[in-house]
DNA sequence: TGCTTTTTGTTCATGGTTGTACAATTCTGT
DNA sequence: ACAGAATTGTACAACCATGAACAAAAAGCA
């Protein structure tokens, strides 16, 4: 029955990715205690930066480039409306759709936030040159075009997205 | 107020560490699509394959390993234990631990999820050459060093670790 | 030995994320 | 114009992960 399975731990792809993986982790535990002072979680400053580059985005929209499902920011978005961070206005031109937008103490708080985030990502590469970490980059967009074209192994095999293919 | 805070877009360091952030993300989501059919989830490969390299490890050291609280061991772990996939034994030397190990099934099914996954990684950084895996892996694990240093923004602030110091 | 402290695993309340079901609105095709 | 399909945001139940509080066992120390 075992067809012939070779223990990766040798496999240059697979031992590298792990490292890729783990460093992942712990980068965003400590994002999550670096941001405590402000009160928010990896997950908020992400809407926030998105809010930040793209004012007047849809939740739909705005979901789909967090590659999280769109109850989740109807879950979090009146929460972060409450603490006046940003405002949800209805579009005139499209009555179903919420358009995002920060207020100012929003914007000054994801400045805070990006300011934070900047310095830790320095402090923790700081060994490693401008020429290397464009090289790791270049090896994730690579890898990000690779797992989100169409057919990729990405797309969450929901009813919704089922019934989108008919 | 603003002391000075030019946006990091262009910061090699911070544009280049998000997208190894979105790839791992992709990764993750990919992953467990891929492990769908053997009814597992990537925490439970995490413990299955630490259980398959360190067999007779204890739920604490399991969970210092995988940067997870114990309590969510505590509660995985018997799940995985009615499925038939490892066993807890009582260790005689210290009746406090469960040494934990993999039954037979355990290793069948912790080899094709290794396959899966690995499968994954190698269409997907197929573009990559071993020299520039290797250098990402080099990254990643000053990275992660830097980060798991004893002084490092990683521990969780809480009062269990707070008494640990004193 | 006795007493306190530490360690291990469990339980439980809390909060976060997901997918599904649903109402409101817009789009499509005839 | 109008009925059916699609899209947007919300509500809700299910699942996961976490930290705190706890009981049992071991270790440290007088």
């Amino acid at each position: 029955m075992n067809k012939k399975q070779p223990l990766p731990w040798d496999n240059p792809r697979f031992h590298n990715w792990i490292a890729v993986a783990r460093a992942c982790q712990v980068m965003g535990l400590s994002l999550a205690r670096a941001l405590q002072p402000l009160d928010i979680k990896p997950p908020h400053l992400d809407i926030l930066v998105n809010l930040f580059r793209t004012p007047g985005i849809s939740q739909q929209d705005l979901a789909d480039k967090l590659l999280v499902g769109r109850s989740n920011l109807s879950m979090l978005l009146p929460q972060l409306e409450k603490r006046g961070l940003l405002v949800r206005r209805s579009d005139p031109q499209d009555r179903r759709v919420l358009r995002l937008e920060l207020t100012p103490s929003g914007t000054d708080l994801t400045l805070e936030a990006i300011a934070i985030q900047t310095d830790l990502i320095d402090r923790t590469m700081k060994t490693a040159s401008t020429e290397e970490c464009n090289l790791v980059g270049e090896v994730m967009t690579r890898i990000i075009h690779e797992l989100t074209r169409p057919d990729g192994a990405i797309e969450a095999r929901t009813e919704e997205a089922e019934r989108k293919k008919a």
